[in-house]
DNA sequence: TATTATACTGTACATATATTCAGTATTATC
DNA sequence: GATAATACTGAATATATGTACAGTATAATA
């Protein structure tokens, strides 16, 4: 992280305290209000010196639009906050800052096993196992993956939640709970198979 | 704090994950389009509601100027004990150290809503409400009931698990979520119906 | 010495945004 | 049966806000 001058820091203080006062980032004006600025253009070129050197980030057009960047040490979830991911059509869930949606507190062993995180649940390919939309499932990262398991995995770009039977050594069905989904059979001589882990239980707010 | 509807719940959650998300709140705009609204003032309504009702507070003429309320739960670190109370076939579910199987430590808010105590599921009446065997339901206790909640029912000496359906001001009706089963249509004049709760949440441990 | 970054004032303008008004429909409450 | 609350669409508007442009001045850098 580049250093900044004391006026940046001043811009950057005055954020975060407007943010913990009111709740949303201030507007260019209201940082020249609190820091005596008499040109609104004082607090952009602060502000874009601090986006330059990756303390804030501004969305452009918007209003309001700066985020204060976390700290890479601020990012690994301590001790009992475990993040929601959404569950994307395409792509790994990744525990990138942009896709947490929300964090639970609860302890490591709230479901008998440890996990990571939870996954947020889209469509209902597994309701018969009483998976439903929106459904928060615990997954485990692991490899240690049995017959019968429901898996979260990963098929090229696709991520699915589905129970995991092994075939034979090579073919590997992915089998939905629900008659209106078939199997997904994967040769993996052909195909790459990513399991990004299992689930270990289940939350659902009503 | 009173009462929210479904609709004024999904503009809360929208809320908070958008500034999880972005690190400033949504505009009516973006609301509506996180939620499939076609005018400004869908979202501005709910968000009048939510602010009569205490949910948030809004900052007049601010752009984006939205803050969620702390709710009280939030303020004191609470975790409790919760405990977890077999569904017998007969007989209400009760806190006699008996029928405890075991507690659960977690927070009051742990499921939007507060509750009371965790109710294991016998049977498969409620499958596709995706409520499956051994599932833990929190239980709320309440009497507020609306057509549509799953509540936890005594008739007589039988405890179970329903969708709740008034038909009309003498007759309920506590529907099962799965096709095997009937309707049980309670004639409030000649059976005594007594609502022990409502469902708030549901956890699974595989 | 020329260039770049910092640190401002001041004006102007397109647009992002809150907010009001006019409707329609359904449901709950009194 | 009337009233209020919920749950929307759709259009209109004043203003809040981002952002570009034109300057001035100082200090650091190459």
């Amino acid at each position: 992280m580049k250093e900044i001058t004391s006026q940046q820091q001043r811009v950057l203080d005055c954020i975060q305290i407007y943010l913990n006062k009111t709740g949303f980032p201030p507007t260019r004006v209201d940082i020249c209000k609190e820091l005596g600025f008499k040109s609104p253009n004082s607090a952009e070129t602060h502000l874009r010196a601090l986006e330059r050197k990756g303390y804030i980030s501004i969305e452009k057009g918007t209003s309001r639009g700066i985020s204060i960047t976390k700290k890479e040490e601020d990012i690994y979830i301590d001790d009992n906050e475990y993040p929601i991911i959404g569950l994307v059509a395409a792509g790994s869930p990744t525990l990138a800052q942009e896709n947490i949606e929300e964090t639970i507190n609860c302890s490591e062993s709230f479901f008998n096993q440890g996990f990571d995180y939870f996954l947020r649940v889209k469509g209902l390919s597994m309701k018969d196992a009483g998976i439903m939309e929106d459904d928060l499932i615990a997954v485990k990262k692991t490899n240690d993956i049995k017959n019968g398991d429901i898996v979260i995995a990963r098929i090229e770009d696709e991520v699915t939640v589905k129970f995991f039977r092994r075939k034979s050594p090579k073919i590997v069905e992915l089998e939905p709970a629900n008659e209106d989904f078939e199997n997904i059979v994967i040769d993996l001589e052909h195909q790459e198979l990513h399991i990004e882990g299992k689930s270990v239980g289940l939350l659902r707010k009503n």
